[in-house]
RNA sequence: GCUGGCGUAGCUCAGUGGUAGAGCAGUUGAUUUGUAAUCAACUUGUCGGGGGUUCAAGUCCUCUCGCCAGCUCCA
């Protein structure tokens, strides 16, 4: 719905002729009105999605005015049809419906006026021309006006109002805690440095975080190392990406891929665009903030997709499945946008164009369905711990106490068996679809938390969207429980991760530096001179066959220069080529690791780094061998 | 959105009212180098943008844009 608000001297209109046939009747008046005191007119173009919920919209809308009438001092409001305002109206039932509930809800507090609906009709207003005296609106069916907000809070409704705090050891002994005294839990007393992160992470979530002022170091790395960098052409959140970012979200994504495969997931892809009057938008909006992105193309409103969700759970609706095929696994790489408010996107963090690596089982039972949430459990586990944040992360969980309670043993068993302490929030009933979920975080160098994976118990959606799985009688049944995971959150915040776990290692005095597999460049051949260009060049391509990405630097720099170069990209290991290597055939090879220097065989080297990348996906260089080919991207 | 901070060369930054600078990077030349910076010369500017104060503004005022931090929320 579009709306146009304006603060008059007077209003006054006249019914001349239908333009429709579902025009209303007029009244006694012959659809005449002149009122001669201020007041608020409301011009209402009402959409083909407000058909979803014509109650809601009409309920922020009328919730605005009366704090608009407020402001105004005034007493007087007009509600006036006016379809020009969209190009994309909805029938005039829906219409009426809307203009209906509005005047009963504004006749609550204001004296209303309704101007009638479907007749062209001659009107006449003077704007008074102050600064509130004009203003438009938009409303999207879903939402629930801040008074019914307020309300919800009230009820406890809301996520944020858990009733429930309990933090549980690696022993798989629970402690309750609350918002006041939790730093006085024995846990916190523990050695174990991960009871130190768990504590920061606890105090981040019931207090406040500690304001370290600085700036985060992914930042910093994103920009210098050529990764990702802000777009000037685009708008704050969305980033570009370096070949070197790229090959590193592309491997991570390829990693993604057979993690799930490997699961039994089927992959596939839907569109990045939702259409507006789809009933899933309705359905979830409420639950994604309304954040959205909106896209008309003329026929239509629709909406950048926001979540994964609304077009996974359309895909599984229309999948037919029977008892045989449960649980149900698909895969993808969802592009998700969210409009996020300003001042909330930071660096990788928090942006507005992400990249999810998303899993969904359907299942037909709960059996079914806690075996699944186990396995992805403990995969995830690995995730975090071998490559994003090395064992520097900590569980945070979410849902009600009834689940909690039911299950309690089992899910303090999961984080036993990740051998990671974990801090549950509870809820006295549910506020979004799922009755428990999971939040990988990873710890910061900066006192912060970054949440990655997430696996998540679904027990609404098999039965709104009608997901279901069909039994030996050929009748078809809701899953009761739907899984939702999502091994990399998303890739950037996987990415920002690695990059503050990088700057951890760099301040603890280990040298900063990628995963092998992730490395953009992970053996660079150093010339001593250019005479032995060709015999470097013969060397890469040797090395390279073995899905290696080795490049050379052939630039007329001294070797102590180029050392400090390639140390300074972090490229994990080093190879002097010189009179030396080109007779023994050996190599130097300086690792950047253990920051020793070592001679071994080009078949040893080979037989290494195959070791160590093993079982990862691999992709070619992104950018030329020569390093003197490679353009300057930051600085 | 609100509060605070920052914005000067491709990068990192100095410049507190009086001729726009340094280091790195880049280009050219010399050098042919053995494990974290070879030497020299040269190039590089809308001082984020608009407006104002002043004889004079990178510097003071004002508006605006961008970035960062915090509040809030999430993947």
């Amino acid at each position: 719905m579009k709306t146009l608000g304006i603060h008059t001297k007077y209003f006054r209109f006249e019914g001349r002729e239908k333009a429709m046939e579902g025009a209303e009747v007029l009244k006694a008046d012959h659809g005449e009105m002149s009122i001669d005191h201020e007041c608020i007119v409301i011009f209402i173009g009402v959409e083909k999605g407000d058909s979803e919920s014509p109650s809601s919209v009409a309920s922020q809308l009328a919730s605005d005015t009366v704090k608009r009438a407020s402001a105004l001092n005034v007493e007087t409001v007009v509600i006036y049809p006016y379809v020009h305002l969209t190009e994309n109206p909805s029938t005039p039932r829906i219409a009426l419906q809307v203009m209906d509930d509005l005047e009963q809800r504004l006749s609550q507090y204001l004296s209303v006026v309704r101007a009638p609906f479907g007749w062209y009709k001659a009107f006449d207003l003077s704007c008074l021309g102050h600064p509130l005296s004009e203003w438009s609106g938009r409303y999207i069916p879903g939402e629930e006006a801040e008074e019914a907000k307020a309300e919800e809070k009230e009820e406890g409704r809301k996520p944020s109002e858990f009733v429930r705090f309990v933090v549980v050891d690696l022993e798989g002994e629970d402690y309750e805690v609350n918002s006041e005294d939790f730093s006085q839990c024995p846990v916190f007393k523990k050695k174990q440095p991960v009871y130190k992160m768990l504590k920061q992470f606890v105090s981040n979530e019931l207090g406040r975080a500690e304001d370290t002022g600085k700036r985060p170091k992914h930042i910093e790395y994103m920009q210098t190392h050529e990764l990702v960098d802000y777009c000037d052409a685009s708008e704050k959140g969305h980033y570009k990406w370096y070949p070197k970012g790229l090959l590193i979200q592309k491997l991570i994504l390829d990693y993604a891929a057979q993690l799930a495969h490997e699961w039994g997931a089927f992959e596939m892809k839907n569109p990045i665009i939702i259409r507006g009057d789809h009933n899933v938008v309705g359905e979830l909006m409420g639950e994604f903030h309304e954040r959205d992105y909106q896209v008309d193309g003329g026929r239509g409103v629709c909406y950048l997709r926001y979540a994964s969700d609304p077009l996974a759970f359309p895909f599984m609706q229309n999948t037919i499945f029977t008892h045989k095929q449960t649980p149900l696994k698909v895969y993808e790489e969802a592009t998700c946008f969210r409009n996020e408010q300003e001042g909330e996107v930071s660096g990788l963090k928090r942006v507005r164009n992400f990249m999810m690596t998303d899993m969904h089982a359907a299942c037909a039972s709960n059996e079914e369905a806690r075996k699944e949430y186990e396995i992805l459990c403990l995969k995830f586990a690995e995730l975090m711990n071998n490559i994003i944040a090395r064992g520097r992360w900590v569980l945070g969980w979410e849902g009600t106490v009834g689940f909690f309670e039911e299950n309690k043993d089992w899910l303090i068993s999961i984080g036993k068996r990740m051998q990671v302490p974990a801090f549950f929030k509870l809820m006295p009933e549910m506020s979004h679809y799922f009755a428990i979920k999971n939040e990988y975080q990873a710890i910061t160098d900066d006192k912060a938390n970054v949440q990655v994976s997430t696996v998540q118990w679904d027990v609404k959606d098999g039965e709104r969207f009608n997901i279901g799985y069909i039994d030996e009688n050929g009748h078809k049944h809701p899953c009761p429980v739907i899984i939702h995971a999502s091994s990399f959150g998303s890739i950037e915040r996987t990415l920002c991760a690695i990059l503050e776990n990088i700057a951890i290692d760099a301040k603890r005095g280990i040298a900063p530096m990628f995963p092998l597999w992730l490395s953009p460049t992970q053996a660079r051949i150093i010339t001593v001179s250019d005479t032995f260009i060709p015999f470097a060049e013969e060397l890469c391509n040797t090395i390279s066959r073995y899905n290696i990405r080795v490049d050379i630097d052939d630039r007329d720099d001294t070797v102590g220069k180029k050392i400090r170069n390639g140390e300074k990209e972090w490229i994990p290991y080093l190879l002097v080529v010189g009179e030396k290597e080109k007779d023994s055939g050996n190599l130097s090879v300086r690792s950047r690791e253990d920051r020793r220097q070592k001679e071994m065989t080009v078949d040893e080297f080979i037989g290494m780094i195959n070791e160590k990348t093993e079982g990862m996906p691999f992709r070619p260089l992104p950018l030329p061998r020569l390093v003197s080919k490679h353009p300057i991207f930051y600085g």
